[in-house]
DNA sequence: TCAAAAGTGTTCAAGTTACACCCATGT
DNA sequence: ACATGGGTGTAACTTGAACACTTTTGA
């Protein structure tokens, strides 16, 4: 994240070893990566910069940790701060530490990547407070090393996809096939065979067919499926491959 | 890591927004999960801690991270400081940011796994200095999280193996197929075919055959190979699938 | 000559890829 | 009636898994 004009006094009494020399001041803060998918496009929620410096950039959400939270805790902190969410899937994705990366101070940044169902009135709501959902092959310039940390968050998001089904967290309780298609052709970046997808994705047993149709895609609408949570948790936990 | 009795004074001057509120005092540390392999076996090394608190229990070695080095350059130092070894392989592995982890006060530390090639030699030398190279398989128990530290780190390099190569890190210049196949069957744990273990290797295309045997391991003698370090560089990148 | 590890090929099963036609529906 | 996206099966190929015997050499 980036900082304002500040000033530190740090002090560290009575260091009598090597031990805590140099120690700090470092600030740790949290910015985070949210995917969200609304059916047809992956997208990822960026901010307008309301303060200096960097006014009125793009930038990822972010806040420093206070010093009676866990990183985790503040990550959820952002997150429900900045979109009024909770409970979503959320996971660590690396330090950010360089020297140099944010010339306002010495911060740190653990950046988090968060996915989320997407509603179509949650993408208008935004809006509202300077933010806006771009999809993830359009993301503009970001402050400091967002555009890093973004790049790194899709490629992790890839690489999970690869080995733990991710569908759950970003699609809405009811989907149909070629929606969860969608998405993942989203994250790999390429079309996939509609047979073999419908296929693999179905020998899974992860699926539950309901005896709905959803007709917004077509004349002819598309069965709508659920999640069996407790065979998708077992997946998840067990790990599975799911190279597509 | 731990902490001795310490005392922090943390001023924040003219915070006028909410931005900066309860920032710090957190202290960021970096531990090193390092590995290596003696042509027999992957081994972690251990440290005796020195100093209170904890003193003589068993711990990773880590440092606090100074105001004016990068997270990554923390971690160097502290493999070059432990070890006396730079140029290592080494890739950072995660946060661990909850807020009571460590009972002497308010710390952070990023996690950094390193890979190196064990000589014997080099597995003496660090007796001297209260440290100790225990088998992945029988690591005592640790201060603070360190053993989640240490179990996080070993599923990564499981995972890690599965998609880019990481033998060239861990094993020395020229080695012998069977010891190359002895690391993989350390690394995942279960033993794997000989000949389906060389075949797939082999058809990677990134060993060069020796004329030279190591008889070291056997009357017959092994062949030695060295990794083509363009190809294995160019697989690195790539990702490969190595699963086996 | 024997013990101990190195080296080598083939078969079978499973999974992945490629591919084309009919179906249901709203307009 | 037609345009649009949904749904289905099969054949070729690739990949991974299982498996046993011969070779070399030092003691």
């Amino acid at each position: 994240m980036g900082i304002q004009n500040f000033h530190l006094t740090f002090m560290l009494p009575s260091i009598n070893n090597t031990f805590y020399s140099g120690a700090g001041p470092i600030l740790v803060a949290v910015d985070c990566i949210i995917f969200g998918f609304d059916k047809q496009r992956l997208k990822l929620l960026l901010f307008k910069r309301k303060v200096e410096p960097f006014k009125n950039e793009w930038s990822l959400i972010g806040r420093f940790v206070k010093s009676d939270e866990s990183v985790y805790t503040a990550a959820e902190r952002v997150l429900e701060e900045s979109t009024g969410l909770s409970g979503v899937f959320m996971e660590q994705l690396a330090c950010y530490g360089a020297e140099g990366r944010d010339p306002g101070g010495r911060v740190i940044s653990i950046a988090h990547y968060a996915l989320i169902r997407l509603e179509e009135q949650e993408e208008q709501a935004v809006e509202t407070y300077q933010a806006h959902w771009y999809e993830v092959d359009k993301v503009p310039p970001l402050i400091l090393d967002h555009n890093d940390m973004v790049a790194d968050a899709f490629s992790k998001l890839r690489r999970r996809a690869r080995y733990q089904p991710v569908g759950f967290e970003l699609l809405p309780e009811k989907f149909t096939i070629p929606q969860l298609q969608t998405l993942y052709e989203a994250i790999y970046q390429k079309p996939l065979d509609r047979r073999n997808f419908r296929k693999k994705i179905l020998s899974m047993k992860i699926l539950e067919k309901l005896p709905e149709k959803d007709k917004s895609g077509s004349r002819k609408g598309a069965f709508l499926y659920r999640f069996d949570e407790n065979k998708y948790q077992e997946l998840m936990a067990r790990g599975v491959d799911f190279e597509l």
